[in-house]
DNA sequence: TCCTAAGCGAGACGGTACGTCTTGTCTTCCA
DNA sequence: TGGAAGACAAGACGTACCGTCTCGCTTAGGA
């Protein structure tokens, strides 16, 4: 039982690496089942042992990538002082830049839009529950939920993150952290109740 | 030439309308073309004379959608005193509110995200255009590129449009119109080199 | 109620033609209303005024052919001294040189085998009808059912003209018909109760 | 690769059963494939596994009735003493009573012809296979060639079965036998250079 | 001379069948 | 015993023709 676990865990990620490789080549929907299968040099038989079908697979690799970004960000969130602070943006452009074309399949809202349904909700919980944290400690009353402000924050962040991929990175990840942070901090703070901060520029950092 | 042209347009416009609300019924994957056509009382054939393909007619379809609030909403744009006034982004809130099945579509990103890129970068572009105008009016240095701050603005708005949408319109229009601005305007107008305005409450218009 | 004839006259010749010349070219079964149409300058509407359908306007093309043929030999076998002299047959092959194309067509069972149904039909109930009177006049009693003389002589007639076009005409039309007199002509005789003659060369015609 | 095999042949053999009795049932042209996968209760997807089209099928399933055909009648061919016997021929008209319907569809050159012209073409190799050891064994000089005879006799042979099937089997099958052999034993034997011999009647046998 | 009926071209349309492609299931065989 | 091979049913796809229809245009023969 432990062989087997390995060997099944290998067929799963070939099986994933095939997906991603393929969608990236030639886009979501023309992808096949087939293809998966022939490229991960297992049979159809297989695929079907161990998803559904692609709409599955393709949630199951794009999680892959999910869980990385989650498990670099979660950590530092809540080492933080409690604010949304400057170095998970900073990660996820970063992340972003790393896996451009991944990202760009899920941006693009491959699969039905599945995956960035799915990212935008759970970068949402997260920023909100940041949020929460930071009403509770501070005894904040905000003049907005903090659920519009976490959706519109994900919103304008992933909204630039695609157009950045899109144009081929013409900043760097520290621009555009910049960049989103002027634009994002002086309505976040108003609408906590906190005092404006002045932005310094990246270099200064 | 002119019946047949009636004729013609009359048979699109239930292809259209067909598209839609199957695609509202039951999800953009699992329509087909055969049920479409059944739908709009028209043969098989007769679908493939006018569209290509099942995307092909989505694009159409959601097209009608687009021009619809482009007509609305240009003119207002340039109408008003060379800012990104309150009364578009309450527009663009009313008109989803009532067009709601038909954006929540098309944010949930159907058709592989045509649709949603497409209006991402409609709407982007008339922002930046109306930026743009502000900079030259006003002799502006912005701190940060139009392009960037019209991609960040419709990333929040749609981000808060579409859990709007999702969650089944808890608040007006006019007071997620209110809240997007509270959000966004002191960012927007201190990059854009601005006196930051007091952002004054739905009620008080 | 004159010039419309002739128009009329002169679309079906076109249709007719276009019609021979594409089986001719292409094979009976892939030729389309479409070609046929577009062949003739006529629009498709045009060619449904006039035939049913394919199978329509092939019959009646050959049936040119089949009239051209019976209006040449049915005169000669009726002239003739009461047996299936040997000009009628030589003039089947000479026609059949001329339009050997179309006979190809016609004896490979184009149009599902109705062409060749046909002729054999036609050809056979002259030949019985020339038996009969044969019988009738001498007062012969056959061994063999005149129907199943005829028969038999059609089917090795058209058989030897079907190989003979396919073979490009090895032989002349001549040496045809003296080959296939000697074949068939003393078993006739026998049967039919009369004396065998010695068949002579063509050259000696 | 056994059982699958077995199961293969079964397929095929549903898949030609279904052809036959369909084109029986309602002619050559009007059967879908469609129809004849349903009647073989097998997918339509599977048909195309195993044919490339109806006319394929059809071929192949004709194929199986020549072969029974050749397999009967070779080996008694060459196990006579040299000459176009009478027991091959009988055997035909037996063989065509016997599969009446399947040689009415052949004969009447259903699937453009494409049955009626392999059959006739294969029965004149034979016959001519038979008059050229003919030749040979006996040192004759046939005053037309060989191949005519061939294609003669089975033409009239040919024209005789469909005929006779058509009137449904007036005569029996060695009346027929007896007749095809009156009209045409003299002529070959003449042209052979082989003393004529008198025929006598199927009872006398 | 008009006018009116016919032949006709253009082409939208519903329908049927085609041959292909992909999916998901199941069975058989092999390592 | 798990996985590959592959037969298979199901069903959507996009295409090709078919036969029908409606719409106008032309034209020619009778008023």
């Amino acid at each position: 039982m432990k062989k087997t676990d390995r060997r099944v865990r290998r067929t799963r990620r070939l099986l994933r690496d095939a997906c991603i490789s393929l969608i990236l080549e030639k886009g979501y929907s023309t992808v096949t089942v087939e293809e998966i299968a022939e490229r991960a040099d297992v049979g159809r038989t297989t695929f079907y042992m161990h998803y559904r079908d692609k709409d599955d697979l393709f949630v199951h690799s794009i999680s892959r990538i999910s869980e990385e970004l989650y498990e670099q960000i979660l950590p530092l969130i809540f080492s933080q002082e409690g604010t949304v602070g400057q170095m998970p943006v900073l990660m996820i452009f970063q992340h972003a830049e790393a896996n451009a074309d991944l990202y760009r399949v899920i941006l693009n809202g491959a699969g039905n839009g599945q995956g960035l349904q799915q990212l935008h909700q759970d970068l949402s919980r997260y920023v909100q529950r940041v949020l929460e944290a930071e009403v509770v400690q501070q005894d904040l009353t905000p003049s907005v939920p903090v659920e519009v402000i976490g959706r519109a924050f994900v919103g304008s962040m992933l909204g630039l993150v695609q157009w950045w991929l899109e144009q081929g990175c013409p900043y760097s990840a520290e621009e555009m952290t910049h960049m989103l942070r002027q634009l994002v901090n002086l309505g976040r703070q108003q609408v906590m109740g906190l005092t404006p901060t002045v932005e310094l520029g990246p270099a200064s950092k």
